[in-house]
DNA sequence: ACCGATTTGTTCGTATGTATA
DNA sequence: ATATACATACGAACAAATCGG
């Protein structure tokens, strides 16, 4: 199986043998590849030599490690496109993959200062908060919370659970068409909650995107924060 | 100092006195913050309380904790705005920082795969890959790389040794402008030289940008992997 | 809420072969 | 030939996260 000291280190020959095992199938897109003390074992090597082949596998992008968990190879990852006019399912239907979009919750509340400052509002002011998880291809990508001022779309919570989407909600009151102002990205680690939502381990980061989004005339239409499970997604940013 | 019973919760009175300690500068940014357990003596509450009024001031975004080292205000946060013309020493002084570069490592080597994909050459040929930090007001918030292909700029290690920038170099090779054709961005855990080079805890995740850029005819130039400490950095897309 | 089994992450120490000055 | 540095490999122990009961 291994020839020991003939000039090639053992953690390369387990490499170059995982990783053809990989692409040729042998462990598919998602699969936990064995543990790494049974690795150990059926290589006849100490778990460090195969710590070092899989952190180098790691490294090329072809599996993720996950402590406690084990190590699995990667799925292929969605981009997400930032642009001017970004739209959720347009983003995903695009790479052929199946859209979903989970409503939460949709209640009214009050502003609290950072929402208003967005919105261009006083806090305290009433808001649409529509909360709701994305998925693509049955699997959770993202979850994201958007502020609406109920000032210019009365009754939105009742609308919104009707179209299941924010651009035909817009539509229906008259906002033909919409454009992102600003989009600030940020990396951090997801709270207990967030990491359940996103089905992903809390020690996983997340990458967050806040945006404000302005009608025709530049009026602030809505300002959405949305966590990304940074495993399967990448942003894009187009010029 | 606190009042019992009386219609405020106590981790209330506590955040809401924390609070105005930060914003009146009683505690400096970057500043630890007293331990969990010599606030609930200070106070005579339980740490338990204490633990709930920190977590909101993390939320309110005010302090950062970590584990095993402490409770921290949060410094001023930088933004890097990724647009068409992104460079790094503007973006900087723009915000009123002084901005630092400093050149770790300038050599001549083979393109792997992903980079000659990047940069439109075959793999194997000879790129100049550039690895430098970058700071600002002498925080640590950058490390990257940066990849040209040598057929471009010969002997373009000894040149960027002496301009220290960019912009700089490929002037000189007449390259008079350039932009970026794409950005990637993602998140994920930094190894430990990473993590040692960002000067943060292992435990914070980075903040990671590859990007090309290309000359006025469009032809690719460089390749650069940034990586952002991001407790301090944020990425704002400008349309 | 807690426990135990499993799994990855980290840090010691030790030993050996290889290349370099 | 000797010394030094470096990569490789093994062993043991413990820490930290996950998962099921």
């Amino acid at each position: 199986m291994l020839t020991r000291g003939k000039g090639v280190a053992l953690w390369r020959q387990i490499h170059e043998k995982l990783k053809s095992a990989i692409s040729s199938g042998r462990f598919g897109p998602g699969e936990r590849l064995p543990s790494e003390s049974s690795l150990s074992k059926e290589f006849g090597v100490n778990r460090h030599t195969i710590r070092r082949a899989l952190s180098v596998l790691e490294g090329d992008g072809l599996i993720r490690v996950e402590r406690g968990r084990g190590s699995f190879v990667r799925e292929p990852v969605i981009h997400y496109p930032v642009s001017r006019r970004t739209r959720f399912s347009e983003n995903l239907s695009r790479q052929r993959r199946t859209p979903g979009n989970i409503l939460l919750q949709a209640v009214d509340t009050e502003a609290d200062p950072q929402v208003a400052e967005a919105l261009g509002i006083e806090p305290g002011e009433v808001v649409t908060r529509i909360t709701s998880a994305g998925e693509a291809d049955g699997r959770r990508i993202s979850y994201s919370t958007a502020f609406f001022p109920r000032s210019l779309f009365p009754g939105m919570v009742r609308v919104y659970r009707e179209m299941q989407s924010v651009t035909r909600t817009l539509e229906h009151f008259g906002v033909a068409d919409y454009s992102r102002k600003r989009t600030r990205i940020i990396a951090r680690m997801p709270s207990a909650e967030e990491a359940r939502e996103l089905r992903q381990p809390k020690s996983r980061p997340v990458l967050v995107t806040e945006s404000v989004n302005v009608d025709e005339s530049g009026v602030p239409v809505e300002f959405g924060v949305c966590l990304f499970a940074s495993d399967w997604v990448q942003i894009l940013v187009e010029p």
